[in-house]
RNA sequence: ACCCGGGUGGUGGAAUCGGUAGACACGCAGGACUUAAAAUCCUGUGGCUUUGCGGCUGUACGGGUUCAAGUCCCGUCCCGGGUACCA
């Protein structure tokens, strides 16, 4: 045979195909389009080594087979081109990070030609070129011009949210738009553009003068020099991507991704559906403790809240203090703060009849929830039921006045506005027969009970509130005024059903309302424990055992149903950024409150049936519930569903608790402080923010002299200041765009990358649809997937795409890993450990160093340390405890990557082996999902078998060695099954298993010696998209003048697919014993008959009798005796 | 801790619906060719047992359902990934 010189062929070929632009793709309306990408890569200065071409040649395979199935194919390539390692790369050697980015393009751009890939590569995407980032900037002005519609559901652009203002929607400067300035204005729109500037913390390392990504910072100090990091607050850019949470969940129904991103996307995400729930704060009463409640809530002594009443006292209800015109019904104004002062004193000093007729209503005495001194808009009301909508006023001397009757009857007209019905008793008739009066209000209420549907308590819980504080409110952004937030304390929970497991409550140390609602007695503490928690570090936060701390505010909160007084506490382990910074505490139900409970010897109250719960919560959601009632309400004997809506139902009713749902995802951040990305096309003037008009982009990036950040936080770019300074005045944004900005819309750019006029045309964007098949890396299952979801969602929001999920069929390919070598060292010994040195690892840091500090026998040499300590100063002066004067690496199989330097380079395999071989052997290593080391072990095997299989069809003169002598059945037989086979697991993206039929199809030819020509042509189709160089030169060999690449995959001949025999297994009691043949069709009893006549079969049986004959058609038999 | 994957020979891994466990390879052992080596080809190769035919056993472990379980159900252990005081 002529030797297989796979270095000449695959040459030869790879030239063929570039000088016929064999891989060229234009839109073709005739052809069904399939759209075939691959997760571009970062093209880093260490090449491409073996673990990232697996997906690649598995996107290579299903293109060139799609192709081959007659679909026009989209198969394109680039670089996500802006990133770090260039601009450190800049920073340490002033090369511009352009020139190193283009050449390590270049090298990527060879090494994956040497792998024969079929990218368009007229079609490439560098996102770090002027004309790509042109319309990236392009898009993020869509996000900043764009506004999230909760009506509409959808962006739409910020101009219709102007209109709505102009309309008189209310802003927080409670002005009409056209009297804002533009400032306030601007303001204003920040809160609802989909890329807006904001406050936040950022990791600045002082000592390198810059600010860190997160992955730059481990445990605490920078990955590069070991230099402390700490938080520091600046301002950003953000993606609204929040407003997307729950677009994003649902669109995880309609995209086929593996379960588990879909769960990663979830949980990241974090939706959780639970209520708020407000909790009236009884500030006043804990002054008067004098004895520990903790231990004593049933029954509870504080089940008379009422202090003794202080003396009468003439409220100015105050007309003085209402601000503005109160009636116009257009305005809206937040209570002033005097008035809830006012509204406090007032409920310490009770008239008589208050506290008389308060003392007969409370506690849903009348079936109904009542609130004292209740803010309604800029009235304070005596007595307040938000439903049914009801209010009573007990009126003073004072309203005898006539201003003051006139002032009465116009809030009374105010409030029916707004839904409520106002009762009016004086002092004395409340005193002198409360009976009647609470006969009276019974009335009312029954009358109004008949209306009490779930519409109209929505309406009454949301219609007093002010338009503006309601929709922040709910968004749990925590801007603006909030009504009442004196008054109450609102937690988020999942478990409204434990409403009455609670035992106590829980703010956020840097919740607003400590401050105010803290006991006098209790402030030192406090203070104390709040200043604790502002001293200890994010890195201490985190890595510190987790103990609970907190301490007592001193004061309470009244449980709505069963009147209590419920202690306040701050901790530690409640979050300000979670939810609403507090939470109602059940120690019977979750593990963490349990701890506390017990740590500061609170009561555990236990509320499931039959569960003890005094060493451990119950945090299951199954079990049923009890002593969970008060007098008029009870949810005892219901599971977790029906407790849960009964007592969401009830707060609704109430009008103190809403269903809720939050988020755990956060707004993306926008902004870095780095030269080496995407300049904002915006300006300022005077701090408010410009857009520069599109005919402008690109913003290109200017010459710098230095790429290191300016020192002060800020990126290199504030240092050029022709630059940052326009003729105009304005002053222009110097962060620039993440990594991920480029690559949210790469794929966009792909169907049209050389459009100067516009992003994406959409009639491109129309053909060629969704991604079909999408292959990548899990590493990026939530950043880069779930960003380019959202910009896709904007883009279709805006009506620039038709589709708005960008990928329909995700599969990630499995990480190759490499050897690493790691050892285990202890920071405050300054002590680093060599294998099998006897010491607890549990209590040490691991480093994995890079290969080329370790030796072939794994082992460090005393050079190799010095090198080490040099690049790695932080362990300077450490001691390395030697295992018998030996320092040996303990070892373990990760990611290969750059930094660790455990890269295997494809360029060596395919020198040895061939790019074919090379291709076929990343298929032949297992599912293409999986994780696997690498190893060249077995990559003889492929290398055999596509000798055998060129030595086959070529004979020693290098002549076709195949012929027209027909094929026998058998050979059609194999070769159509297989054809089937490859078929099907390309499909089912199971090419390790393609790689063994060809195996197996080979074996069985050659054994058939069959060496029929169309046969071997078939043979070479469907091997042509694993091996196309070796199946393109075999397919010229056999004189064909056209490329393999647009043959026809094979039609598949049924006939011979199903067999007409089959060798059954027959088992007795499931035990295999022999085999044998009979055909498909044979009558059953026929097959039974002569089963039971075999000597064989009856040896087994041993005479006993047959109980059962069990056939599955081409199957097994199995004989039960 | 929680949520996802996964656990099959010395190794990588096969095994549509529950239906012959270990396909296809690597490695190893033996043989052929060769002066020799490489390459190539042939034979064998889960474990235990038996001179042999054969038998027993076997898919992390323990139970269960079934005529039949790697596959389904319950419990346990281990490995990998993700997330985390998220209420």
């Amino acid at each position: 045979m002529s030797a297989y010189n796979f270095t000449d062929i695959e040459k030869k070929w790879r030239k063929i195909w570039e000088n016929n632009q064999v891989y060229k793709v234009t839109e073709n309306v005739n052809k069904p389009k399939y759209y075939v990408l691959d997760m571009f890569p970062y093209p880093s200065g260490a090449g491409l080594h073996v673990g990232h071409p697996l997906g690649y040649i598995a996107s290579d395979v299903v293109a060139r087979f799609k192709r081959l199935q007659g679909f026009n194919v989209l198969h394109p390539m680039g670089f996500d081109a802006f990133g770090l390692p260039a601009e450190q790369y800049a920073i340490e050697t002033g090369q511009h990070p352009a020139i190193t980015t283009d050449k390590n393009m270049q090298r990527y751009r060879e090494q994956l030609n040497n792998i024969g890939f079929s990218y368009d590569w007229d079609r490439e995407v560098k996102t770090c070129d002027p004309n790509y980032y042109k319309w990236t900037q392009w898009i993020f002005l869509q996000l900043y011009n764009s506004w999230y519609n909760p009506e509409l559901n959808k962006a739409e652009t910020i101009e219709n949210l102007i209109a709505l203002y102009n309309n008189g929607r209310a802003n927080q400067f409670e002005k009409p738009w056209i009297e804002l300035t533009e400032t306030e204005q601007q303001k204003e729109l920040t809160q609802y553009r989909l890329a807006y500037k904001d406050e936040s913390f950022i990791n600045w390392c002082e000592a390198l003068g810059t600010v860190l990504a997160n992955d730059e910072v481990v445990n605490g100090r920078s990955e590069r020099g070991g230099y402390p990091v700490e938080r520091k607050r600046m301002s950003q850019w953000f993606l609204r991507i929040t407003k997307y949470a729950d677009r994003l969940l649902e669109g995880l129904e309609s995209v086929d991704f593996p379960e588990s991103l879909k769960e990663m996307q979830k949980n990241w995400i974090g939706r959780s559906e639970g209520a708020e729930i407000e909790f009236e704060i009884l500030t006043d009463y804990a002054k008067n403790l004098t004895h520990n409640p903790f231990l004593d809530l049933t029954p509870s002594p504080f089940i008379d809240l009422t202090p003794s009443p202080s003396p009468k006292e003439e409220r100015g209800a105050d007309v003085s203090q209402v601000q503005g015109g109160p009636f116009d019904g257009t305005r809206y104004f937040n209570i002033g703060k005097d008035s809830i002062k006012y509204a406090r004193e007032n409920r310490k000093n009770k008239t008589d009849a208050e506290n008389l007729l308060w003392q007969n209503i409370r506690n849903n005495k009348l079936g109904a929830k009542f609130r004292r001194q209740y803010p309604i808009e800029n009235f304070i009301t005596d007595f307040a039921c938000l439903a049914p909508k009801l209010i009573i006023e007990v009126d003073g001397g004072y309203h005898l006045d006539n201003e003051q009757n006139q002032y009465d009857k116009l809030r009374a007209k105010r409030l029916e506005i707004l839904g409520f019905k106002v009762i009016r008793f004086t002092n004395e008739e409340v005193l002198n027969d409360v009976i009647k009066v609470l006969k009276i209000i019974e009335v009312k209420i029954k009358e109004d009970q008949a209306n009490w549907n779930k519409s109209a308590i929505e309406q009454s819980t949301t219609a007093f509130i002010n338009e503006d504080t309601a929709s922040i409110s709910s968004l749990g952004e925590g801007l603006g005024v909030r009504l009442n937030e004196d008054l109450k304390v609102r937690v988020f929970t999942t478990r409204p059903d434990t409403i009455f497991g609670v035992s106590f409550m829980v703010l956020a140390p840097e919740h607003p309302l400590v401050e105010e609602i803290c006991a006098i007695e209790q402030k030192t503490a406090v203070d104390d424990y709040i200043n604790y928690c502002k001293s200890r570090s994010e890195l201490e936060r985190k890595s510190e055992t987790k103990e609970i701390t907190g301490v007592f505010t001193g004061a309470f909160v009244e449980h709505p149903f069963t009147g209590k007084a419920i202690p306040i506490y701050i901790a530690e382990y409640v979050l300000m950024g979670y939810g609403t910074g507090a939470i109602m505490a059940v120690p019977c139900g979750d593990s963490r409150d349990h701890t506390f409970a017990q740590k500061f010897g609170i009561a555990i109250p236990n509320i499931f049936e039959g569960i003890d719960v005094n060493e451990k919560a119950w945090e299951e959601k199954t079990g049923i519930i009890t002593n969970s009632h008060c007098d008029r309400f009870s949810i005892d004997g219901l599971n977790f569903e029906e407790a849960k809506q009964k007592v969401l139902d009830s707060l609704n009713h109430l009008g103190i608790g809403t269903k809720q749902i939050n988020y755990r995802m956060r707004d993306a951040g926008f902004s870095r402080q780095r030269y080496w990305g995407e300049p904002f096309p915006i300006t300022y003037n005077n701090e408010i923010a410009t857009t520069d008009p599109i005919e402008n982009l690109p913003i290109t990036l200017p010459e710098v002299k230095s790429y290191k950040p300016s020192g002060d936080g800020k990126s290199p770019l504030s240092t050029i200041s022709d630059w940052v300074n326009l003729p105009n005045g304005n002053i222009r944004e110097t962060d620039t765009m993440p990594g991920y900005a480029g690559s949210s819309w790469y794929y966009l750019r792909y169907m049209d990358p050389h459009n100067l006029n516009t992003f994406c045309d959409k009639q491109k964007s129309d053909y060629w649809q969704q991604v079909d098949l999408y292959v990548g890396g899990a590493e990026h299952a939530v950043g880069h997937l779930l960003h380019s979801r959202m910009w896709c969602k904007v883009l279709h929001d805006l009506g620039y795409i038709s589709f708005d999920e960008p990928y329909k069929k995700l599969v990630n390919q499995g990480m190759i890993g490499g050897v690493v070598y790691h050892f285990y060292y202890d920071q405050n010994e300054r002590k680093i450990y060599s294998d099998s040195v006897n010491i607890n690892r549990g209590n040490l840091l691991q480093f994995k160093v890079p290969n080329e500090y370790v030796s072939d026998d794994e082992t460090f040499s005393e050079e190799g340390i010095d090198g080490f300590c040099k690049e790695f100063i932080q362990f300077e002066g450490f001691e390395f405890v030697m295992n018998n004067d030996k320092f040996t690496f303990e070892k373990s199989i990760t990611k290969m990557s750059k930094r660790l330097r455990n890269v295997v380079n494809p360029d060596e395999i395919i020198a040895k082996y061939g790019a074919d071989t090379f291709r076929m052997y990343e298929m032949f290593l297992g599912p293409i999902d999986q994780d696997k080391p690498w190893n060249t072990k077995g990559i003889d095997g492929v290398s055999r078998f596509i000798k055998r299989f060129w030595g086959y069809c070529i004979d020693d003169d290098g002549i076709i060695s195949l012929n027209n002598e027909p094929a026998n059945e058998a050979s059609l037989k194999i070769i159509n099954r297989t054809l089937k086979k490859i078929a099907e697991d390309i499909e089912k993206y199971a090419f390790n298993t393609c790689i063994s039929s060809f195996m197996i199809c080979l074996n069985e030819l050659q054994a058939q010696k069959c060496r029929n020509v169309d046969v071997f042509k078939n043979f070479l189709i469907m091997l042509s998209p694993f091996a196309p160089h070796t199946a393109e030169e075999l397919w010229s060999k056999l004189g064909n003048t056209t490329t393999i690449l647009d043959a026809v995959y094979p039609a598949i001949d049924e006939t011979y697919l199903n067999d007409d025999a089959f060798n059954y297994p027959i088992s007795i009691n499931g035990k295999t014993r022999i085999i044998m043949p009979f055909a498909l069709d044979a009558d059953a009893s026929e097959i039974e008959k002569t089963v039971l006549a075999d000597s064989t079969v009856l040896k087994w049986i041993e005479g006993k009798p047959v109980k059962k004959f069990i056939l599955v058609k081409g199957r097994i038999v199995n004989v039960v005796v």
